[in-house]
DNA sequence: ACCTGAACACCGTTCAAGT
DNA sequence: ACCTGAACACCGTTCAAGT
């Protein structure tokens, strides 16, 4: 027996969740869906009929909230860019900024692939637009991200802990060695949790001794 | 009108070619295939049945030479992988070691990247071996390119160009560097060739002032 | 030995139709 | 408004059959 809904639904979920439909807040639990399968069974395994089997609704059902499957992987993508700017951010301002700061930061993105291995990889393995340049994916979230590294680093390099030069530059090989290190870290090429922690320290100092003043 | 087969092809092509087979040396060719249509329309367009078409035989014929996809993907990474390692082995010899052989593999590794994208994605994409860890693409020859750089590196250290501690971790910082420069270029986050140049230069220098003696 | 055609169990996507 | 079933044009893979 179905429960008409009210017009208004005052109940909110957790994290302010939207109005409910019949299935509930079906894009945010698609997405999550997406995510899970991703987890566990990787990209390839993500296909439409199976998200909607998981969630007793039709294979078509996605259609009404997301354009295509791309525009789906892409939601994952600009969740995780918006993810990993907050962690980001925040790890810059626990530290209050300095040098502490910038090791923090490092630490956070390598963190952050490895805890949010799906997200990840989506945002960067050309899973989607792979066929030419393509989309990259919502640029002002990577951008977000990425300009929060360069504040940063353009912070330290007017208080003389970094060397000088194009900021944008340093930011560049900064980003690079994290995002290396968080392949290496994924793809188990580093083999335990302890490994991973320890390689990230010694990367991250690296770096500070690669740019510092 | 075919042309009946002598019983022993005598003649050879270059580089060795085997035996001829209706279509010539069928196995290479689909592996030529493959990579042009990664070149050109992405992994993802990548079909058997597309190489097929191309070759002018039927869509069952790889599996004649090919367990199947993943198998013609994993010979993609292999040869990639053997690529990489004669590159970077020629960039260490033809400096004749020294930091300088060092600098040439940095740059060596980010030039083969950009050069052999379709390669290179197949190589660290995960596009085979999705779910669950999956057999790294010929543990072999890929262990191989980074035994061509834990060498170099080794030596290095010996003769006091590098910093001393564990070689191993040196050259997984160094990979991890290479690796998400690379990445950076091909996903065409440097905008132009002349800036994938500067900034390579930028970045193998950052790598020598980090873990140099 | 090597290749083919037909068939199977999947996909993403579209569209007319239901409530 | 939101959801469904049937249909279309694709896949990878298998298998009996051809030369």
């Amino acid at each position: 027996m179905l429960m008409p809904m009210p017009r208004k639904d005052t109940t909110k979920g957790p994290a302010g969740a939207r109005r409910a439909y019949h299935h509930g807040d079906l894009p945010r639990t698609m997405l999550a869906e997406a995510v899970r399968t991703i987890d566990r069974q990787g990209i390839a395994a993500l296909t439409l009929r199976g998200v909607g089997a998981k969630l007793g609704v039709s294979r078509n059902a996605l259609y009404r909230h997301f354009a295509n499957k791309d525009a789906l992987l892409l939601a994952v993508a600009a969740e995780g860019f918006r993810l990993l700017r907050v962690d980001l951010q925040g790890a810059w301002e626990q530290k209050g900024g300095g040098a502490l700061g910038l090791d923090a930061m490092g630490a956070a993105y390598i963190r952050f692939a490895v805890q949010h291995s799906s997200h990840y990889r989506v945002m960067f393995g050309r899973a989607l637009g792979e066929a030419g340049e393509a989309a990259s994916p919502d640029p002002s979230a990577s951008g977000d991200a990425f300009g929060t590294l360069v504040v940063a680093i353009d912070t330290l390099q007017r208080t003389g802990v970094l060397q000088g030069g194009d900021s944008l530059q340093l930011a560049r090989y900064a980003w690079a060695v994290v995002h290396g290190v968080s392949m290496l870290a994924i793809d188990g090429l580093l083999r335990t949790p302890a490994d991973v922690e320890e390689f990230t320290r010694f990367a991250v100092a690296r770096v500070r001794t690669g740019i510092g003043a």
